[in-house]
DNA sequence: CTCGATGCAAATAATTTGCACTGAT
DNA sequence: ATCAGTGCAAATTATTTGCATCGAG
């Protein structure tokens, strides 16, 4: 594999990122760095890494796709006041799968799950 | 509310469809009766119908949504061979809800949950 | 006649892709 | 020198919207 700056660095920018970014948030970032990048070939290096196993992307119905470091089975929880992605994993949700498949009588390969919710700092008064 | 022989004959199709269409779906079979039928239409009355909770609107990441006509809580399974749409009630589903609640200190507004999966027809051979 | 609904085409939003050029090997 | 990777702009996909016209009341 061919070395190349913008690669090296959008890398580094999500696996110490904890935010769970978008392409976008990504490109506006290192624009600052490297001022003629460009938003494709973000895209093709999330992609990319995407492809390796490096990170995940995050499909969220008529929304943006995030990116998440955490390659580990895991959905999301997504604050609809302040927008803030955070990791959930519960054993409860990876038994679904099993579950639809002996009721259903389906083979289940994947799912997409997405919980809205309003966070806790937002609760209390927050943003 | 004003009478219209579109709007009527889009809510006719999709109550009757059991199908989970999408709305070029419902835009091309209805364009054979309605000739002149445009696809705004069609959005437009889908988005009214969903507004006024006569069907539901199923986001799927990536795709187009779909029109279901089961407006009560529950969430899809989807084949990824031949497309198919099934619904999905189970209480341990609902109970996530409850669970993230509890675990995480948010307040769970709404979730998003399709199962990508194969279905009964096309792992036996089907398609 | 009035105004909500339609048809059409242009706009939008997120992402992808074609292509000429750049730069790592 | 080669060709993977980039920058840019145009293409794509699903959906929405502006606007002139149509037609139900």
């Amino acid at each position: 594999m061919k070395y190349s700056k913008q690669r090296d660095m959008i890398l580094q920018y999500i696996t110490s990122s904890c935010t769970h970014p978008t392409a976008e948030m990504v490109y506006k970032d290192l624009k600052e760095e490297i001022p003629n990048l460009s938003l494709g070939t973000v895209y093709r290096n999330l992609d990319r890494f995407v492809k390796e196993n490096l990170i995940l992307r995050i499909k969220i119905p008529n929304d943006k796709d995030r990116f998440d470091v955490n390659t580990k089975k895991h959905v999301h929880a997504i604050c609809t006041k302040c927008g803030k992605v955070t990791d959930i994993s519960l054993k409860q949700i990876d038994d679904l799968d099993y579950c639809i498949q002996d009721l259903f009588k389906c083979k289940v390969i994947s799912k997409s799950l997405v919980f809205y919710t309003i966070c806790n700092e937002c609760d209390k008064g927050g943003i």
